[in-house]
RNA sequence: GCCGGAGUGGCGGAAUUGGUAGACGCGCCGGAUUCAAAAUCCGGUGGCCUUACGGCCGUAUGGGUUCGAUUCCCAUCUCCGGUACCA
């Protein structure tokens, strides 16, 4: 081994070296024990000097991409459920290298957004400068923690660099026809005079203040999200997804099979109106029950079809309507209110007229805004028809139509050429008839809705078009013109009007056309923060590219990502958004892949422990035996201001245990978990350890507190194995691997290379840690029993490992290092123990040959005492020998 | 309500083409070491019965299939996540 090249890196035998001259009898202490914050920042410095983690993305060796959900730089800093994820694609990163990959691995930071411009306005700092403190905060976080991220790729999405190609992308959205402006109602604060986002309205009211919203309709930016909604509910087939997460992401889509069918409206009803009203309904073979039809409140045939004496009641339930918020229409869905317009329908089946309604339970924005009513069979219109006293009318039989809506299966009644048939026939004949006369069409409807992408924000990407005065055309910027950057302003307060504070800064606003050179305002809107988080993995391949957002050679060669981790608050938006935007570029050539993410894993939630004490409405205080009463308040005790009495958590002042109950951490409920904090008490290894040791990387899981020593004493274990102490084996050896060892030694290699490669990281662990009980056994450890523990457990301790490696004399880095190969040979042994069941029931376990076969096999369980006792006597009527798992006999 | 997921020791969890339930860790108990404590090392640890050998019960609850069920089927309960008048 190369002493000299050794310790070039490691400053800590030279520390020790020192110890040992001042201090002769503290060398064996100091060498022994395991201090991370000693060995953590000097490969932390080690692997940012040797640029290890940079990616040759032309690299001959295989390419394997994860990606992490890159964050918003919150001024909260990095919490334990970021650690989660980034630690799980950390170690995958580190094992496909050690694999022979090329793995990228980069990070970046999803930096425009809301809390930074409400904070600007509440101190004038530049969203900027605040953006910079925390990305700050977050990069010095993620290094203390030892990812291992290609820091050249950072990418930032308020860099104008960057937000040059967001803004590109959507030249070419703009350019596919696929962004459009609309009339939009958003959420209007008069008293703020700004828009507020739906996280900003509480009850109607706005988050700060407490000041009433309406709905306004505004010039907003809508993009067409749902001409992709048959390629983005198929394209889930090629990617291999959680179901559960594809299942969202369906229902969100929400395709839906059925008719559209038109109802003249009665002209004798309406002063000789000639209209048609179309509706959408999954149940065309319900036709002839149809007794109603309802109108949703913004339906534009309201106006023309209500009657003169009904005109007053119609328009004074539209505004009610129109006053409530979506969230208060559904909240409010006990009482189904509705007007009477005082027009008639015909029923295109059976000529009947029906009455028309107005009722906010049909929604404008679905469909065509308009149902046809069939009270038997749909439970909604069942509750209409109840409380305003319409024709309730049986089609299907099955049901009792008098208790409630019968909307199962059931053979048509009632309904003259349909009558006898079952539901799916009679739905297939009913569109094939309607079709025939051109009353109506099969047709497909989807829940999913076009996107609002603009904000009446400052911190945000502008959008690269101006509006000529003259005519008032929308006109895109020329992208040699990219990009078009944020002004600066002097205020962050809105404008005042709903436009975004831009609108402020006369100077940005007023230009020219590009194409005329006439006067022209720029766009006020700014870009959603999706926009910048819907491409930035293609980014990532290929950061400084500034012909195209990415070469369509490296596109070819790394997409789609492999892995993709993050939390599952993203499951519907984000990689729906993104899907969307992929496939766009698709089509137009810019990539080739359809789909963006190949594999996708959501982390499950990590939940802290709350201390609550109980105050009933006197103000008497209580401990946790108030927990189940219901005339008690809880509040929660800060997690840093319990007091302990042994394991009884007391409140601070008062003689109360409080209740310790486990739920999501927030900073209102004191129980969030620090990751700086665990990382200065344990180092960052434990913290990465004890993560992913937790349980499975999906599930969502309790901190406890003191599970943390676990790990970390396991480290210190391995620690001392190699760095030898009294309790330890006596050190490291030379001697070669008996057999049972080096059967153990395959077995681990076997099981941690499948478990990891299957992001079972909590048992990949638990087999090191069988592994490491096992050498505690043996006197003296041989260095080829260790070395490929320490390169194992480098993906999961990094630190840990590196430091290991270099004392068992080995040449940095242990990441350089080929993973492991474990023998086939070494994993079968020569003999096991048999399961031996008598009528079902383990009676015994016998030692038998590998190769044993049934004879063998009953006989040596016959030599058995426990199993013989019950066979005495007993005649065996069949013997179930299943070579490797069980022996089972059956007696009579 | 609907969709999806999950219920296993005091706790986190392990084991499913059906085959020794409780790996690994926490906690707890005992021992070694120590003047003592911490740390460390070794051993034990699902419940009940038994002096012991051993037995019985046990994977949310109740049924079923099977030689054998945590695993498959039916019904029920609870919790978590998503979604909510989507015609």
């Amino acid at each position: 081994m190369e002493r000299s090249s050794l310790l070039r890196y490691t400053f800590c035998v030279e520390t020790i070296r020192f110890y040992h001259q001042s201090h002769p009898s503290l060398a064996s202490a100091a060498m022994s024990e395991f201090h991370p914050e000693e060995i953590e920042k000097k490969w932390q410095s080690y692997w940012e000097e040797n640029q290890t983690f940079r990616t040759d993305t032309d690299s001959d060796r295989p390419p394997f991409y994860v990606l992490d959900m890159f964050p918003y730089p919150s001024g909260a800093g990095l919490h334990v459920g970021h650690v989660e994820g980034y630690t799980a694609t950390d170690i995958m990163a580190r094992f496909k290298r050690a694999r022979g990959f090329e793995v990228l691995h980069p990070m970046g930071w999803d930096a425009f957004g809301l809390p930074a411009e409400q904070y600007a306005l509440k101190t004038g700092t530049h969203p900027r400068e605040t953006t910079e403190k925390n990305i700050a905060t977050f990069t010095e976080q993620l290094k203390s923690l030892g990812f291992g991220y290609d820091w050249n790729r950072e990418i930032n999405t308020t860099d104008a660099d960057y937000y040059r190609w967001t803004q590109w992308i959507f030249l070419k959205l703009y350019e596919q026809d696929l962004a459009y402006i609309a009339e939009v109602p958003v959420n209007w604060c008069p008293a703020l005079g700004t828009v507020l986002a739906n996280e900003e309205v509480i009850d109607g009211r706005s988050e700060r203040g407490g000041h009433p919203v309406v709905r306004k309709p505004m010039r907003q930016w809508m993009l067409k999200i749902t001409e992709y909604a048959d390629r983005l509910l198929q394209d889930l087939e090629l990617i291999d997804w959680p179901e559960h997460l594809k299942e969202m992401q369906r229902n969100w889509i929400g395709r839906s099979r059925g008719a559209e069918v038109d109802f003249a409206v009665d002209p004798e009803s309406t002063d000789g109106l000639e209209a048609n009203i179309r509706v959408f309904t999954t149940r065309p073979d319900t036709l002839f029950g149809a007794t109603y039809m309802v109108l949703a409140p913004e339906h534009p045939l309201v106006d023309d079809v209500t009657s003169e004496e009904k005109r007053q009641s119609v328009e004074r339930y539209r505004d009610e309507a129109a006053k409530k918020s979506d969230l208060e229409r559904t909240e409010l869905q006990k009482e189904k209110s509705g007007v009477f317009t005082g027009a008639y329908a015909v029923n295109p089946v059976n000529k009947q007229k029906i009455p028309i309604w107005v009722a906010d339970y049909v929604l404008y924005g679905y469909g065509t805004g308009a149902i046809m009513a069939v009270p038997g069979h749909d439970q909604r219109d069942w509750e209409f028809a109840r409380a305003h006293d319409l024709e309730i009318v049986e089609v299907i039989s099955g049901g009792d139509i008098e208790e409630e809506a019968h909307e199962g299966d059931g053979e048509l009644v009632n309904s003259e050429f349909l009558s006898g048939l079952p539901v799916d026939e009679a739905k297939e004949k009913i569109i094939d008839w309607l079709e025939e006369r051109s009353l109506g069409k099969g047709a497909i409807n989807y829940k999913l809705r076009d996107w609002l992408f603009s904000r009446q924000r400052y911190w945000g990407e502008p959008f690269p078009v101006v509006h000529r005065k003259e005519d008032g055309e929308v006109v895109p910027l020329p992208e040699e013109e990219l990009p078009l950057k944020l002004p600066e302003v002097e205020e962050y307060a809105p404008s005042g009007t709903g436009e975004s504070p831009l609108a402020t800064i006369e100077e940005w606003v007023e230009t020219k056309c590009p194409e005329t050179g006439e006067p022209a305002r720029r766009e006020t809107n700014t870009m959603p923060q999706w926009a910048g988080s819907c491409w930035y993995y293609l980014r990532f391949v290929d950061p400084d590219n500034d012909e195209a957002p990415i070469d369509p050679k490296l596109e070819q060669k790394w997409l789609p990502v492999d892995l993709y981790v993050g939390g599952a608050e993203h499951a519907v938006l984000h990689l729906l958004y993104a899907r969307f935007w992929h496939k766009v570029l698709y089509d137009i050539g810019a990539i080739s892949t359809k789909e963006p993410f190949q594999r996708v894993v959501n982390q499950g939630m990590i939940l802290g422990t709350s201390y609550l004490y109980y105050e009933t409405e006197e103000g008497e205080i209580l401990g946790e035996e108030a927990a189940d009463r219901r005339d008690v308040t809880g509040y929660p005790v800060h997690v840093d201001e319990v007091r302990w009495e042994g394991d009884r958590p007391m409140h601070p002042t008062a003689d109360i245990e409080l209740d310790p109950v486990v739920e999501k951490m927030s900073k209102s409920r004191g129980n969030v978990v620090n990751p700086d904090d665990v990382i200065e008490e344990y180092g960052a290894d434990s913290l990465r350890l004890y993560e992913m040791f937790l349980g499975p990387l999906e599930a969502t899981k309790p901190w406890d507190p003191r599970g943390v020593t676990g790990v970390h004493r396991f480290l210190s274990r391995i620690w001392r194995l190699v760095a030898g102490d009294e309790d330890a084996p006596a050190g490291v050896g030379e001697g070669e691997l008996d057999d049972d060892l080096k059967r153990a030694l395959h077995q681990t290699i076997q099981k941690v290379t499948e478990d990891t490669e299957e992001l079972r990281f909590n048992t990949a662990i638990a087999a090191m840690m069988e592994y490491v009980n096992t050498l505690y056994k043996l006197d003296e450890v041989p260095r080829l029993a260790i070395s490929p523990l320490v390169q194992m457990l480098a993906p999961y301790a990094p630190h840990t490992a590196e430091e290991l490696w270099a004392r068992l004399g080995h040449e940095p880095s242990v990441i350089e290092e080929p993973w492991p190969q474990y023998d086939e040979d070494w994993l079968v042994e020569d003999s096991y123990e048999l399961a031996v069941q008598v009528m079902g029931k383990l009676r015994g376990t016998v030692e038998i040959p590998q190769d044993a076969d049934e004879d063998t096999a009953v006989a040596a369980a016959r030599q058995n005492e426990d199993v013989e006792r019950y066979l005495e006597e007993k005649e065996i009527r069949r013997v179930i020998f299943v070579p490797g798992r069980i022996l089972n006999f059956v007696v009579g």
